[in-house]
DNA sequence: CATGAATGAGAATTCATTCAT
DNA sequence: TATGAATGAATTCTCATTCAT
């Protein structure tokens, strides 16, 4: 057994390569302009050697969509320490933010690109499950303004939207910037507009008492 | 004359049907899966034929994201009938969420695919005006907030961070459905969560009197 | 009868002048680089209208083909009047030169384009008689030549290898200038070489008297 | 080891294929009239494939340009055993005439297209030392005239002027039986001709003594 | 496991030319 | 006579992908 798992051991730290790679590159150059070839020509293999590990580039670009989830849940996650619901909700806020600015191209495959969703739209008449990895995420900032609601710290509405909303506001900041939109305020200012634009939203939304706290 | 018009009418025709068919393939497939060749497929003319309407494909995106702004921008002036700033900044809202929800593919154009933004960048090099046309509705919507602020109906904050919040608000709701992330909701809820999430918007944000009022 | 003159002194007029812009633009632009909508947008005319006057690209480039032969015909022409054979064909040379020169399209087309000789070679089929034009030329050298020789100022040899022999030094010195394989030399020593290559020819080819004459 | 070797002189063969194969068209149909496509054709491979061998069309152009000019030095070098300067000289002449005869189209990419000129003139802006190649030759014929000269073999003249009327009267020979402009001539008198007009030059080229020497 | 070699499909663009009007 | 509109046939070049070795 232990010369097969050292195997797929091997296996496992070229995929890694390979996407590691990849990913790097779209951050470079842009998703749309990264081919096989750069991949292939950066980790010093042949481009016919990253098909023995992926079917397809699509199939290294939707890897890379599911292990942004990934990442990004996890850093949900480690929200959960905070007890109180709307400080949580706050920093889960910021951890999205973060998880944006420092990986867009991530974001951009996570949140604006086309293709991956096609993808998971073909799958998922094959595979229902599949897309839990995304909507976990969701699920997550739900049952969060739910304890918010629950304890009187966020205003009563639907839910879905509610949670849909907060999104909403989180990722029109980013993707704004992410696409390049911001052309207007100068380029040393954006970040703090950014970071601005969050206090803005949980300061204007809530009541005093947690304007204050914050 | 009435020849010459004629056929300078026709040649507007033709423009236009360039115009739509080439919106109607970036809506299905995305900007860069969008060829000549299958504009010229599209409405059953050769490809050499599309050259002698528009000077190059740049040409076709850029014409239609100005088209864009200009449809846009009327748009918002329709609210300046409404006194009432406020009135008026939600008015602005409804008319931006709506534009984008009836014209998914100029909007997509506008705020979210990366093509345009890269031609505007290399013209801004040579001829410094011509961004204007996108800066002017921001400067519009800059301009209403500044508004509602002197009049106290607005909390006090720095003008660009507001600006941009409620624009990144409204942003975040129409690209996200744009872009076929709201698979969580059932295809005929999704509406409804949008002008939903409209009001709560306004619904939190502003104070009580305002809330009434709406 | 005058009408019809008249149209057909302004089909002439016409033709002169796509001959005129088609040689103004090969000169700018280089006899490859320039189509029949430069040539149209140059008069003002459209494309198709190029086409009333020439049967295609071919008639145009042909046709200015033939006229540079007339000119150069007619130039020589000009050393008629010098009685003194050697004298004469030295001027000859100077002529050539000089066409060569001020006109480097018109000698790129008759004596180093491959295009003008290919449809020649097609006529020639057809027609024998057209290359009367080219070879024309060719014998107002050899007859030169041939009085030189019978006046004993210059080397018995087969008549036409001598004929053969100056054409070729003129056309090497010329040639080499125009496609530009004098790169060697600075940009402004390049005339002065010309014009002395051409006094060391006739210098050194004949006897001391001549030498002294010249 | 031996398997290294071979898949290198494979590919050597294929580079070598590609080249002659265009180097023949570019003879049949004048090097703007040849396409990537047509020398796919020719040897019965994809147009893709070229580009794996070459850079794109002016790499290959330039590969076979370098590669005509390496073959005429080496040629000119054999010259060197002749002790005599204007022994010398007349072969290197013959030596040229025997190379421009015997490849038409390496003698035609190197001394009369346009094409690899243009393609020079933009690296020299770059690496000034590349064309070393071509004034290479030119140098040694210039040299060898310095010698002629020093040892009262050749008239005193600028030195330039000499070795440009030199090399200007062989290129006349042979490119105007290249671009096949000697249709004056019946075929088969026409090598002869060439011959002739060699000795020509240099019969009257150069005084009694050598004249017999010759 | 790795790859060199090859390619089919397709990209944007250009141009000489035609033809109905 | 003049032309606006249209196009077929090219062009160079790129890329994801396959397959024999």
């Amino acid at each position: 057994m232990g010369i097969k798992e050292r195997k797929e051991l091997e296996k496992q730290e070229m995929r890694k390569l390979i996407l590691d790679t990849a990913m790097k590159l779209f951050l470079e150059k842009g998703l749309e302009n990264v081919t096989i070839r750069h991949i292939a020509e950066k980790i010093e293999y042949s481009p016919a050697t990253i098909y023995l590990y992926f079917k397809d580039k699509d199939d290294i670009i939707y890897t890379l969509h599911r292990e942004g989830f990934e990442q990004l849940y996890k850093l949900q996650q480690t929200t959960l320490s905070i007890r109180d619901p709307l400080e949580r909700l706050r920093k889960q806020g910021e951890v999205y933010v973060s998880f944006a600015m420092e990986n867009p191209e991530y974001y951009d495959l996570m949140f604006i690109m086309r293709g991956p969703v096609r993808k998971i739209k073909e799958m998922k008449i094959k595979e229902m499950k599949e897309w839990d990895i995304g909507s976990r995420s969701f699920e997550f900032l739900r049952q969060n303004i739910k304890e918010c609601m629950e304890a009187g710290l966020f205003p009563e509405a639907d839910l879905d939207v509610a949670a849909f909303s907060v999104w909403a506001y989180a990722h029109g900041i980013v993707s704004l910037i992410i696409r390049d939109r911001c052309m207007m305020f100068p380029e040393d200012k954006i970040r703090h507009i950014v970071d601005e634009a969050l206090d803005f939203m949980f300061g204007t939304m809530f009541d005093d008492k947690v304007k204050i706290k914050l």
